[in-house]
Order: C-alpha cells, then structure tokens, then sequence
DNA sequence: AGCACGCCGACT
DNA sequence: GTCGGCGTGCTC
C-alpha cells in the first residue's frame, strides 16, 4: 500500500493520510470516505510515511483518473494562502475548486473548439446536389476556409450532423484554433501617456514586474490595459483580469467584445451558474480561454499559460474575502504574478495607500495618466457647500435644488449620491428619544417607507414599521436621515415634471433591473439618478453633468483609520462620473467639514496630495502599510464571553511563550461593530513591521485558540490577516 | 465543523 | 429500568 496526504474540505490543519495500491500524481482529484461520508480530495504528496497508525488509515475510494491534474503552481499557490491566512489547507483548496469539482464524481472536460474544412480526399468529391441547397451551403462554407461548429450552424441547424458524416468519410480535416483568435486592430487611438505607460509593460513581457497605473477617471485606463493585452494574448499567453464587484461587468465585457471578438474568454464570479462556472474553470485551466475575466474568486484559477494580471479598480475592499478564507485578491494577484514571472498592473484612479506606498519604496513602478482621454472632457468642477452656515430642507440647501433645477431645465442628467453610511433613516421617539436599533447587532434600524418595514442593514432582521414607541408609548415616531427613498420622493416634489431613478439594492435586486435603468438612461428617458455607492462603480453614463453628494461627513468621524481613505475614493470616483464625453460636468457636496482634508483635495483633484498626507499619518501613528497587522477575533452571545477566551489566550502566551518584542499587542477590545447577527465580537490586534514575526505569534495564537476555545465552547473564533475591517 | 461516545434527570 | 440532555473529543 501507497501512503497519500490528501487535501479534503475539513478544519484541520495537517492533511489526512489515505491509502491507495499503487503511487498517484500530485494534483490528481480522488474520492475517499471521511466519517462515513464520501468526499472529494486532492492528492497533495504521494509514497509518504504515515504519521499516524496504520490500522487507521482508509482506502482511497474513488480516482478521478480522466481529469485533468491541478497543477503544481496551483498547489503552491493553494499552499501559500493556506499559510499566509492561517487558514487549514483542505478548507482553502476546496475554496479554490468550483462547486462541480467540489462533489466527488466525474466532471467531463470541455472539449476545445474546432474548425473545419474540406480535406485532400473531400476537395475531390462532389458537391451535394443543388436542391440540398442547405447542405450545398455548407459543402461551400467548408471550402472556402476553416470555420467552427457554432459558424456552421447558423448556415444550418443540421450541420453537426453532416459534418460527423462527412468527417466519418475523411472529406473533412479538424483543426484546433488557437485561444486568442485574431485581434482586430483598435480603432482606438491611444494619447501619448496612454502609449509609454503600454510600452512600458511591454517592454517587460517576460519577467515579473509590478505596475500601478494610476489615471484620473477617464483617462482611459481600460485601453492601456487591452493594448497591452493584445500583445499578450497574440504571444499566445494567458490574461488574467480582476475586477471589484459583477455589477460593472456587462459594460467591460461588452467592450472586451468588441476590442477581442475572436479571443475565447471565460468569465468567473461568484453568480455564475455552477456548472458554466466549472467549465470555464477547466477552459482556462486547459488554455482554452485566453482571457480570465472575474472577480476576487477568479485568482485561484488555474492557468496554463499566465503572461499577464490586471487588477481594475485595485484599491476597492471587495478583493478582501470577509468571510470564510480571508484572502485578498490583490495581494495574491502579485504573488501569482512573481510565481508566473509575467508583468502584474494595479489600475486605479485612487489607489490604494498600500499600493501607493510600494511606488514610494520603489517596489512598483508608477504609470500615470493626467489628461482625461476625451479631449473636449474636463476634470469636474467641485464645489463645497458648508452646510453650517446654510438651512437645509430635508437635508437639501437651497442652492443644490437651484442648480438641479436649473439644470433639469436645459435637460441634463443629475445624480444624487448619496452615502449611506451617515445617511441611512432610522426612526426615532420624539417623546423620548428612543432609537429603533436592531435586537441582533450594534446598529440602527433602517426604515424602508415602500415595504412598510424596518430592516436591519447587518442580518436579515426585520420587522413591520411600530405605530407607537416602546419605552413611552408616544404615538409620533419621527424619521431621521435622508434615505434613497425619502429623496425620492422630496425630489419627486421639487422637481415634478423630472422622471426620477432610485438605484439603491432594493430598486435594483434583480439582475434585469440594472438593465432596465441603464437602458432608459442611455435613451435619455431619465433626468436625475438618486443613489448610493451602486452608483459610484464603474459606470459611464455620457451626458451626466451635475453631481450632487448630499452628506458625506460621517465617515469622518469613524474610528476606522481606513475610514477617510474610502470617502476620498467613493467621492473622487462619484466626482469622475461627471462629464465624461465632451459635457463638462458640475459636483456639489454638502458638509459641515469643507476645511478637511478629504474635501480638500477632492476639490483640488490631488490624489497625490492626499496620498502623502495620509501616508505621513500612517507613519506617524505606526499603521499599516507601514506595519502589518493581523486580527484575532472572537464573538459568543456576551461580549465578555468573547473577550474571555482572547483574554486567556494572552494570559497563557504570556505566560508560557517567549514573545517578540516586535510584535505589538492590542486588546481584546470589541470591534466597531461590536454585534453582529446576535454575537458580540472582541478582537485582539497583532501589529509588527516584521512579517515573520507577526506570523509566529499568529501561529501561537492559533494553537492556542485551538487547545483553549475546547474549554469556551460556545465562543467562535477566527484569524484575519491583513484585516480590512475594524 | 460534524458526529459519536458518555454520564445524569423524567418517563413507559 | 431506559430515552435522551448536550458536554468532550476525535476525525486519516
């Protein structure tokens, strides 16, 4: 018997030994039985010497022997996050497989894409008679030049069936097309800067190297970013290309299409149908596809061939997985890319301190785009409206109605952004002062006028709207904050005559709403957008001019240091929707804070600026990315059971470990959002500027957690590295 | 995480 | 006497 370290879905940290009659390859899919129940398993190292005893050890049950092995820089990779993370190997490479390769039975393969032609013997023939006339035009597609099953077919729904029947005869010769397809040439004409930040890539196609392209919105990075693809794609390489939410993908797929319409592509994320999903896992793991497009989940892709990663929107906090593995995308991105030796570009129009501060180490290379690409487009003008010194009605100053007013008149498009954070309605007594909060976490409840309800924003409680208070039984319950909807409807009032548009997650729950919306707007059938962060992303809408941000200030007052680094983005990225072709656009926002410096550099569009500062700060205050961080967390149905097991565990270490004085130690503290879902949640702070140091304290953490939490049985705990989330 | 094994209260 | 409460500990 052959001793095999398997990988399987379970929460152990050292792989499971199982036995087979004879020696598998490293990467091959198996199914074995784990407490009775039959799982899949991935072979990790074959002819070992079990460290358990052997009268244990059971059968591999089933071997997948038609599929294909995950390959070895996959299983590094894999073997990596699981360590980085802190994260049982098993859990993290059963989170790398699509669902259908989770389950232990066969999976078919893809079969690759073919063309057709007449061969030798088939040239000789004669061609089927005229009053076949539908097979005549297929006998002539065949001659004239290789085309694919799915080009045949639209000549005639039958045409696999002849095609089987004339290749069975060796009339018909198979060729396999390459995955890249011929690109078309651009009828895009790339500016200056566009052209040196591609040529600067290019010129390093072959070795690892890390690039940020930072550009103003509208600076056109996305044609950087394909101009160096189609060099890529046409060495025959693979392109990877990560992108934050699914949201924004119709509007870049569709130009994918048009730049690449012959390039086989497969697209990954996480409401793909499970088995499109499977399948275009193994096109790319196959080299099939040639360009990967998805979301964080796309990164552990295998890929045959990598010569290039693109990470769109790099600074936005949806490549960090919150839950589960908390890898982040980003960051592995640039380890697959060292790995695969091929160029990595971070794109963004703010970039991520992270990023920004590896170009000030001289890490990665800077690319900048100034100019916007449409020559008539200016940046923006943004003006601040100090809301100290204005009345506002229902959270609107005079001004901003006048401008959306006005500009509704000459028919222009208007959006009102607004941030949800500060700005969600919650319900409140006006007799005492009672606030609804919801019963499971530390937040306000949230008041939904159309569904009569109120909803908790952090689980999925909820409850009709109360007609009295439940402290005093005062009968006037008084709405505070503006939500999406309120506006609506006060704009609604303003602007009677205006066709208004809420774009929030209840406006648009189904996938065919966003469509709708975007197809109206396109048409011009819309006058004003009234929305949060949804709204933010991605989207291009040519004739806005006028942006309104009605309060934005309260992030400010957020503990979380990342806090004024997100408004700047969210604000910077809803400025830039504003005036994209060749309208100028306008932005307003409202605040009570116009000296600080978020706005300020908003207003003078100075990315730069507020990097820097920003970055001082984080020296200062010894924040990440100056040091490095992980979060122990725990939650229970008490905050001091939370903090109970934390508090032992550093009691222990304390005790029994020798610690590095270069890692600092924070807590057990509750976090800012101390309930969730019913827990109360602590955490502990590892900070060191030494990774590996940090590590071995986490791993100390780990063991511990694992002997102690037996003993604090209904405390859940978890390791975050890199943490996202205060 | 599940799921079995194990030692103390209310039932036919 | 036993059915089952969920505390403790293992899983190849």
């Amino acid at each position: 018997m052959i001793f095999h370290q398997l990988a399987l879905n379970v929460p152990l940290f050292p792989l499971l030994t199982y036995a087979h009659p004879t020696i598998l390859a490293a990467g091959t899919r198996v199914a074995v039985r784990f407490r009775k129940r039959l799982m899949t398993a991935i072979v990790w190292e074959s002819n070992i010497q079990p460290d358990i005893d052997i009268k244990k050890i059971l059968p591999i049950e089933v071997v997948f022997e038609d599929d294909w092995l995950l390959p070895s820089d996959w299983r590094e990779l894999l073997t990596f996050t699981a360590r980085y993370y802190h994260y049982p190997l098993g859990q993290a490479v059963s989170s790398a497989l699509p669902k259908g390769m989770r389950e232990p039975k066969t999976i078919a393969l893809p079969v690759a894409d073919k063309v057709y032609k007449l061969s030798k013997l088939g040239r000789k023939q004669n061609a089927p008679a005229a009053r076949f006339h539908k097979q005549l035009a297929l006998w002539h597609r065949l001659q004239t030049s290789a085309v694919s099953l799915t080009q045949l077919k639209a000549e005639h729904n039958q045409a696999e069936r002849y095609l089987h029947k004339w290749q069975q005869l060796g009339w018909i010769e198979a060729d396999s097309v390459s995955s890249c397809g011929i690109i078309p040439a651009s009828q895009y004409q790339l500016n200056s800067q566009q052209q040196q930040a591609s040529h600067t890539v290019q010129a390093g196609l072959d070795r690892f190297a890390p690039y940020l392209l930072y550009g103003v919105t509208g600076s056109g990075k996305t044609e950087v970013y394909f101009d160096i693809m189609a060099k890529v794609l046409q060495q025959g390489k693979q392109v990877l290309f990560l992108l934050p939410e699914i949201n924004l993908t119709p509007q870049l797929l569709q130009r994918v299409h048009q730049r690449f319409p012959h390039t086989a592509t497969a697209l990954l994320h996480s409401q793909t149908a499970s088995g499109e999903r499977t399948r275009n896992y193994l096109r790319a793991a196959l080299g099939q596809a040639a360009l990967i497009i998805g979301t964080r989940l796309a990164i552990f892709t295998p890929l045959q061939n990598l010569g290039l990663i693109i990470i769109d929107e790099e600074h936005d906090h949806s490549f960090k997985q919150q839950t589960d593995l908390r890898y982040h995308a980003r960051d592995l991105a640039v380890w697959r890319a060292k790995q695969h030796a091929c160029p990595i570009v971070l794109g963004s129009a703010t970039p991520s301190l992270e990023s920004w501060y590896q170009v000030k180490q001289h890490q990665y290379q800077l690319l900048q785009l100034t100019q916007r690409a449409h020559a008539n487009a200016q940046l923006p003008k943004i003006h601040l409206l100090d809301t100290r010194r204005l009345p506002l009605d229902q959270g609107i100053s005079e001004v901003i109605k006048q401008k959306l007013q006005k500009n509704f008149q000459q028919g222009g498009l208007s959006m009102v952004y607004l941030n949800r954070r500060g700005f969600a309605p919650a319900l409140f007594c006006s007799a005492c002062g009672h606030a609804f909060g919801c019963p499971n976490c530390s937040a306000k409840m949230v008041l939904h006028q159309y569904s009569k309800q109120l909803r908790c924003h952090h689980c999925d409680f909820h409850q009709p709207i109360p007609h009295s208070c439940p402290e005093c039984g005062n009968q006037d319950l008084t709405a505070v904050g503006q939500g999406t909807q309120r506006i609506e409807e006060n704009l609604q009032k303003l602007l009677p005559e205006a066709k208004i548009i809420r774009v929030d997650r209840d406006s648009t729950s189904r996938k065919q709403d966003w469509d709708n919306i975007y197809n109206q707007i396109n048409n011009h059938d819309v006058d004003v957008l009234v929305g949060t962060q949804m709204l933010a992303k991605g989207h291009d809408f040519p004739h806005l001019n006028l942006v309104v941000v009605l309060n934005a200030d309260n992030s400010l007052y957020s503990a979380d240091f990342r806090a004024p680094e997100r408004l700047f983005a969210e604000l910077m990225q809803v400025s830039g929707r504003a005036g994209r072709a060749n309208s100028s656009g306008e932005v307003w926002v409202q605040t009570q804070q116009p000296e600080h410096k978020v706005y300020q550099a908003l207003v003078a569009h100075d990315y730069i600026a507020f990097a820097s500062a920003e970055l001082a700060e984080r020296e200062e205050m010894n924040m990440p990315p100056y040091t490095h961080m992980a979060a122990i967390r725990a939650d229970a149905k008490t905050m001091n059971a939370a903090q109970e097991l934390l508090r032992q565990v550093l009691k222990g270490i304390r005790q029994h470990e020798q610690l590095s004085a270069k890692v600092h130690i924070f807590g057990p503290v509750p976090m800012l959002m101390a309930r969730l879902a019913g827990y109360e949640r602590a955490q502990v702070f590892l900070e060191s500027n030494q990774r590996k140091e940090l590590h071995q304290t986490i791993t100390l953490w780990d063991n511990w957690l694992t002997f102690l939490s037996k003993y604090y049985n209904r405390t859940r705990w978890l390791i975050d590295v890199d943490p996202m989330e205060m």
